[in-house]
RNA sequence: GAGGUUGUAGCUCAGUUGGUUAGAGCGUCUGAUUGUGGUUCAGAAGGUCGUGGGUUCGAGACCCAUCAUCCUCCCCA
């Protein structure tokens, strides 16, 4: 058969993880200077902990892992009967019991709810772990990719989303990626809501204003007159994503439009203290006010997030928000959350494209000692044990070959240095250490390497 | 879920209105060179043209199906 993997997955080889590792470096760094600790949690879930919590869209893109023994035929009846479900689109424990993960939040909602008796609030937890999702994939898109979460959960405290602002300003300062954090607030929309036919509407309202930058004002206008709303009503909507200038004056505009309705009161006044907040920092985040952002995912309901590169097409980078009840999904009231998310395959592909990964992450292997023969292989092999004791990474050409394809192999792995013992330098207690750069070489002493080869 | 792109050597790709034995560059291997490469020169290996069917005297090329791929929309990181 013609190896294959699955669509929308990828290898990746050593220089590519370099780089990825950098990005996860820099990231986790960054969220242990704000007190956050690592968790993992399990590639799958229980289907039921994940289904119906990323709305009907969400729900079909969520990897579902057949159960085993389906084929027992004293379970036959039950088996035909609960696939008969399934095909009637239902997900059904029987066929299902397991899905693959598709975000890192709620799997730690879940955490947080089994174990909130344990732990010391607000809990502040990282996790930095790949998720999948039955998506087409395309440019930026893969059904296996990374996230970098950081969260709090048991705190309604604005200075995390102050903190929140600031992680996304250092770790793309130190990617050296220029962005914008754009931010909202679902208490905002919800007012907007509120005076155009009811709280309920504002999924409709969100998603067409969503679409403001691709489809333009006349067919938002049209797809909200879709919806059922009346003419003054698209009116209000019109003049809500009409409010432009300054965060300052988008925020003035929002006090007249919504000064009297307290839901808005409040997310006005929320966003106006953390900009407030992150504005006097140095450096100081990028912060738009951006009240088309709306995001899809249901559980947001203050503040939401989400970064922008700029001069590169790709869509998010990054992205999260206030969820005031998320572990209630759960059955544990009262637990309010806050987190952001990194995109870090499309972190990636925008480094790539900007040319921003440093020099000098792509070192491996210092030096390569050549094989010049048996005898002298054996000699190398304790000379080389003695330098990685030192922490020098260094191989052993593993066949005494021609010194042309020597060379060529410690070129190709981008080995910086070749050592050559032969029987003369054998016996003399050397090594010749050849800068291939350079090409110059000189003999040293045998407990000079360490020094050298080290820099 | 809807629409489109591409599929020829290990890699990047040529291949005319259908016409003999399908090409190039890079890479690989061998030699010029028995302990100093990268240049140069000479030579070699490597392809059932994604797969299956059809049209034709004749298909890499045309038609149908299928698989893979990349992209756009939806949605998202």
């Amino acid at each position: 058969m013609k190896p294959s993997i699955p669509q929308g997955t990828r290898d990746f080889s050593a220089a590519v993880l370099r780089k990825r590792n950098f990005i996860l470096q820099t990231i986790r760094s960054v969220f242990e200077t704000y007190g956050f600790e690592p968790l993992e949690t399990p590639a799958m879930e229980n289907t039921e902990t994940l289904m119906g919590k990323y709305g009907e869209e969400g729900d079909k893109l969520i990897f579902k892992i057949l159960n085993n023994g389906l084929n027992n035929p004293d379970k036959r009846e039950a088996v035909m009967q609960d696939f008969n479900a399934v095909l009637e689109g239902k997900t059904n424990k029987g066929i299902t019991e397991r899905a693959l993960r598709y975000d890192l939040t709620i799997p730690f909602a879940r955490y947080v709810a089994m174990h909130h008796g344990q732990l010391t609030l607000p809990f502040k937890r990282y996790q930095i772990q790949p998720v999948w999702r039955a998506d087409r994939p395309q440019r930026g898109r893969y059904r296996e990719f990374w996230q970098c979460d950081a969260d709090v959960a048991g705190s309604a405290a604005l200075l995390h989303e102050v903190e929140l602002s600031l992680i996304y300003t250092n770790v793309f300062n130190k990617l050296n990626i220029p962005v914008e954090i754009h931010i909202n607030n679902r208490k905002i929309l919800g007012a907007l809501a509120t005076i155009c036919g009811g709280e309920d509407m504002m999924i409709d309202i969100t998603i067409a204003i969503d679409k403001l930058d691709k489809i333009g004002m006349e067919k938002v206008k049209d797809e909200l007159i879709g919806k059922g709303l009346t003419m003054e009503q698209v009116d209000t909507v019109e003049s809500f994503i009409s409010i432009s200038g300054s965060n300052e004056e988008k925020l003035v505009q929002l006090d007249e439009l919504f000064g009297t309705i307290p839901g808005g009161q409040e997310g006005i006044a929320e966003l106006r203290t953390i900009l407030a907040s992150v504005e006097k920092m140095n450096p100081s985040p990028q912060m738009v006010v951006d009240l088309s952002l709306a995001r899809g995912l249901n559980y947001y309901t203050g503040t939401i997030f989400e970064v922008k590169a700029l001069g590169v097409q790709m869509g998010s980078i990054g992205g999260g928000g206030r969820y005031d009840d998320l572990t209630g999904l759960f059955g544990v009231k009262g637990i309010a959350g806050v987190g952001i998310s990194f995109g870090v395959d499309r972190i990636y592909d925008v480094m790539d494209e900007l040319n921003a990964f440093p020099e000098g992450i792509q070192k491996g292997t210092t030096a390569l000692f050549f094989n010049t023969g048996m005898e002298e292989q054996q000699h190398v092999l304790g000379v080389a044990e003695n330098l990685r004791k030192s922490g020098i990474a260094c191989e052993i050409y593993h066949e005494a070959a021609k010194f042309d394809k020597q060379f060529k192999y410690a070129e190709r792995k981008n080995i910086p240095f070749v050592v050559i013992i032969g029987s003369k330098e054998m016996e003399a207690g050397t090594a010749i250490i050849k800068t291939l750069a350079s090409g110059t070489q000189t003999e040293v002493r045998l407990d000079e390497m360490a020094k050298i080869l080290a820099h």
